[in-house]
DNA sequence: TATTCTCATCGAAACGCTTCGACTAACCGC
DNA sequence: GCGGTTAGTCGAAGCGTTTCGATGAGAATA
């Protein structure tokens, strides 16, 4: 393989001639910079990205940290992966992954002290995360894709589950529809301040308020068989209930059945549209489901932008941006019923 | 951020004997030893990965070339991802990943050429597959999650596709069905040799043959619309078909809504699985499909492993192993039908 | 006792790059 | 025509490791 001091002997110059005309750390005649990158092509030559990063201290090596989030990896975070390392690349950069338990702060510190990288994208933040909490206190760059409770300085861009939330109840509002819940994440991730848990209830409750609406709230396991008891003790609270708002597509199967099961049809009698979910999901299921769909590839894109401009400008301006979801009608949202069968 | 050089000082002793300590490279007294370790601890010391790298020529670091398929990426490859990061991360190495278009053999030997990674996993192989020539002809160290046309002498893992569609096959006849169908992958991918869907085809055909059986086989896009279509082809060219086993479940949709189109009931009047899928999406549909699921994350820890253990180990011993998907049974499939409502 | 071994350790030379200071020659203003 | 810039280049000193050859102290051998 090829070194720089091959590519300098082979065009007659210093080595260091050659670095400055690759990186352009410094003016070279055009002259010598034709010669240089045609003694490169010639070799084929590449520059070692181990020795670059050793020297320059930046080795243009950015870390994902994985969440290993109890709800299990779905579409949505694969295609934030998958976008992620695109635009990485595009900028020159490799991206690695970082998994699991990395939620414990000691472990994460010891994988930033071995230097493999210039900054990390962070997901799944809690309102009080460690994590977040550690990074900023020894000044290490990151970007969030998520927020918490304070976010001062720090680049971020999430789902705008204020607007998403709105936008889904105006949309079963518009319906005609005046009686409805919210099935949100697991209460234990409510409890342990998991922002789209916490945004999205306090978004619901304030969005259902000021229309004057029937709201009922109830948290959910990530569990076709919790969607199934959770629809029916909110039909138990509420019988006049006649939409379901719900947050994690995997109880969908339970939720559509309870449904069913009472000999309701969707969405003649019952109307259902998952919030911040995927379409590959939502079309999968029949009757298709209207969805508030995750911008997943945005979120991917922005967050690794942010974390990339801010480890090449000096001057650290911080971007906070917030994406909602769009809405897509399918099948499973319609008018409020006015008469419905009966429970029995 | 303390170096070897401090942990050294600290600790009253050579540099090199800092490092002959932490490698085991050489015998190094057990008093010594216990200072160093004392100095390291006491100093918060971590070794750089890039020095590292550059010294010895290992990075520890490996590479997953993510495939850019046509398909899109779904849950399965997910979980490879997330095993393999985590494999990778109990080994000590990291796990970098690269997107997209690197089917161009020309941009994955730049890539390679940066040193940045020992070795690399491949996936989505097919039969005739440039990267898999070109690793070999350099002699980069791999591993393949699936196989070409010559895998001599390279570590790989695949799924048994072949045992796979025996047992599915099987399932369906013991269920009494004579008359089934096999929708496979898109015409255009089963040309260009990708195997998964070559060999499943293959031994479906096969194992038709030897139970006396009635099979038909047909492509089709990775698109509900066009499974709709496809099952409507393939009951014009055999109305006495009771069954379908489909290779793609992002079709599942469209055959289901084939089926029940004509007022037939799954799995009353037909049935219905699903090779090669993942659990996730066969719960969520309605009924649940019986599926054979991908061992996913048996792929991608045994792929990982076999390009680690041959980058450790001087003698090249190569493996393959395959791996059959497991047949859950759920409400899609049922006994062939008596008696069948009329096709009109 | 002189000689060979082994064990534990040290110093220095890589690894392939970036970057700093210095040097040369041309160019500028006055 | 003389100091002061400036554009273009060079050499050398790192960056934080691994690894090779050498060294000294004992232990084992003769």
């Amino acid at each position: 393989m090829p070194t720089m001091q091959d590519v300098a002997k082979h065009a007659g110059v210093a080595l260091s001639t050659v670095s400055y005309a690759i990186n352009g750390t410094r003016p070279i005649s055009e002259e010598t910079r034709e010669r240089i990158f045609a003694a490169m092509k010639e070799l084929g030559y590449r520059p070692n990205v181990l020795a670059r990063g050793l020297a320059s201290k930046r080795s243009r090596i950015i870390a994902l940290l994985l969440p290993a989030a109890k709800r299990g990896l779905g579409l949505t975070e694969m295609e934030f992966v998958i976008s992620a390392t695109e635009v990485a690349r595009e900028h020159g950069y490799h991206l690695v992954l970082w998994s699991t338990e990395i939620r414990d702060p000691q472990e994460l510190q010891q994988l930033m002290q071995q230097g493999l990288v210039d900054g990390l994208i962070v997901m799944e933040i809690h309102e009080q995360d460690e994590r977040v909490d550690l990074l900023r206190e020894i000044q290490f760059p990151f970007s969030m894709i998520g927020r918490s409770a304070n976010n001062d300085g720090i680049n971020h861009v999430d789902i705008d589950f204020g607007q998403t939330m709105d936008v889904v109840v105006e949309h079963l509002a518009s319906l005609g529809h005046t009686h409805f819940a919210f099935l949100n994440h697991a209460q234990e991730e409510y409890d342990a301040g998991y922002g789209p848990a916490v945004r999205a209830q306090h978004r619901f409750v304030q969005s259902v308020e000021v229309r004057g609406l029937h709201g009922l709230t109830h948290f959910c396991e990530a569990d076709a068989k919790d969607g199934y008891t959770a629809v029916n003790n909110l039909l138990a609270l509420d019988p006049n209930l006649t939409a379901i708002i719900v947050m994690n597509d995997r109880i969908l199967p339970g939720v559509l059945r309870a449904i069913t099961d009472r000999g309701w049809k969707i969405p003649d009698d019952f109307s259902i549209v998952a919030a911040v979910s995927s379409a590959r999901i939502a079309e999968m299921i029949n009757p298709t489901i209207t969805t508030a769909e995750a911008p997943a590839k945005e979120l991917g894109r922005l967050g690794t932008e942010m974390l990339i401009q801010c480890l090449e400008e000096e001057e650290k301006a911080f971007s906070e941006v917030l994406i909602p979801c769009e809405l897509v009608i399918r099948e499973s949202s319609g008018p409020c019923p006015k008469v419905r069968a009966m429970v029995f």
